[in-house]
DNA sequence: TCAAAAGTGTTTGGTTTACACCCATGA
DNA sequence: TCATGGGTGTAAACCAAACACTTTTGA
């Protein structure tokens, strides 16, 4: 299937921050680019008759595998030279016999999307113009494509922002999970700690969660509860915001 | 200065709520159109080589009289039939030379600002599609073209949920005030009364205030204290963000 | 001199923080 | 059996809500 630019919105365009949580650490989605292996947040564009939000969807159901992704739109970045592309690759889309080249050639405004999803439910696939597509390390990403670490950045803050007053942990968590699991993902976003007991006592005071039977698998020392997400109340929770904040 | 549409993006336009205090009521900029004498929000398009906030400026600059207003994006609207006129107007727009029917025949995707602006200070000025200008008190205003309905509501709930965790004021009251006006203001975006005594303790607590002489004028009973915003701190607390809620 | 608005302060209850002890588990 | 992680509890500090009394002002 050929991309074919008369599908889409010109001069529009929507980058993703694609969240997942594995082995304690904050994950992201990425592409690297096909002809100078730069790294980018996975992106896209609106045809004539989707929503933008239509558009996020689509996308990241082509990246991940899974739709209906938990996903929100946070900023518009529209600064008139941010996708002004290098010229080196400027070179090389010449290659690309798609006639993307006219099209990158545009300037874009950008809608800025996070997503947050289960970690172990993506089969991450790359796009057209990728070479790959992979998870990686929040801490290990240095340099994006763009103003894509800017995107990146200023996504995280808003999940900051939102964790004062929403839950979070249903898309990030797999069905079943432990106490210590949800407090490394809140410790993470935030970046720093948090104790032990009070972040217990204050995530049960939500009455988000539902206790279930010991754990019992092969981790050392004494076995966590496993825990689920009452999903009704947590929808509640997310509707009508949360107390206090962290 | 008549309209040229190829000096401006396609498909991209931008709404503003532009709020206002006075008379301790909550205000809101509309502008009436022409043709049709439906109520309106202040837009405008994006030119080629602008951000979108550039543009934003740039339009209530125009609408208001008043330069580097108060000013943030807070979301996206892009349903595909969000921008599809009228059929009535679409005839009358034919008695219009300027060419401006092809042009609004276009979908657009409209990024939504609110503007928080000193009531006083503003100039209403309508524009080219535009019969007036004038501000409105929020709880009276009805019905408004495509949906500006929508986009005003998200605005003032998007104020609302920032009133929790930064200050507010300083672009929408003059430059001295009371207390008991502060107050006001807080209770009219918030929809709801506050205790006096919690209020100015919670409001001086955060340091951003400073105390003046005694006001003398006119109003009858116990004159109270003028105040202004320390706007070094004001700022500081914009960034950093408050500790405790509304 | 009195009603209404505004200044100031105190009590109370809940929430958050900090910290301690015990239990279960596999090496 | 012991080091480590995990379950549970409590005292102190802090903050927010509720409420009372006094002062100033113009009618």
């Amino acid at each position: 299937m050929k991309f074919n630019q008369n599908n889409f919105l010109k001069h529009i365009s929507l980058d993703c921050a694609v969240f997942g949580f594995h082995d304690n650490q904050l994950k992201v989605l990425l592409l690297q680019t096909k002809h100078t292996r730069e790294w980018a947040l996975p992106g896209g564009f609106v045809k004539l008759e989707e929503s933008v939000e239509k558009a996020a969807n689509r996308v990241l159901k082509e990246r991940t595998g899974v739709d209906k992704i938990f996903l929100h739109q946070f900023h518009v970045f529209s600064e008139p030279k941010r996708s002004e592309i290098n010229p080196i690759v400027n070179d090389m889309k010449e290659l690309d016999e798609s006639g993307g080249l006219e099209w990158f050639n545009n300037r874009f405004i950008s809608i800025g999307f996070y997503a947050l999803v289960d970690f172990s439910k993506v089969t991450p696939t790359p796009d057209q113009n990728s070479f790959k597509c992979e998870w990686k390390s929040f801490g290990e990403i240095d340099s994006l494509i763009l103003d894509h670490s800017q995107i990146l950045n200023k996504a995280l803050e808003t999940i900051r922002l939102q964790l004062k007053y929403q839950p979070i942990g249903y898309n990030l968590l797999p069905d079943k999970f432990t106490m210590p699991e949800l407090q490394k993902l809140y410790e993470t976003i935030l970046g720093r700690e948090l104790d032990r007991r009070n972040f217990q006592r204050k995530i049960l005071s939500y009455k988000i969660l539902d206790k279930l039977e010991k754990r019992k698998t092969g981790g050392a020392y004494k076995s966590p509860y496993l825990y689920k997400f009452n999903i009704e109340k947590y929808n509640k929770a997310l509707e009508d915001g949360l107390s206090g904040g962290w």
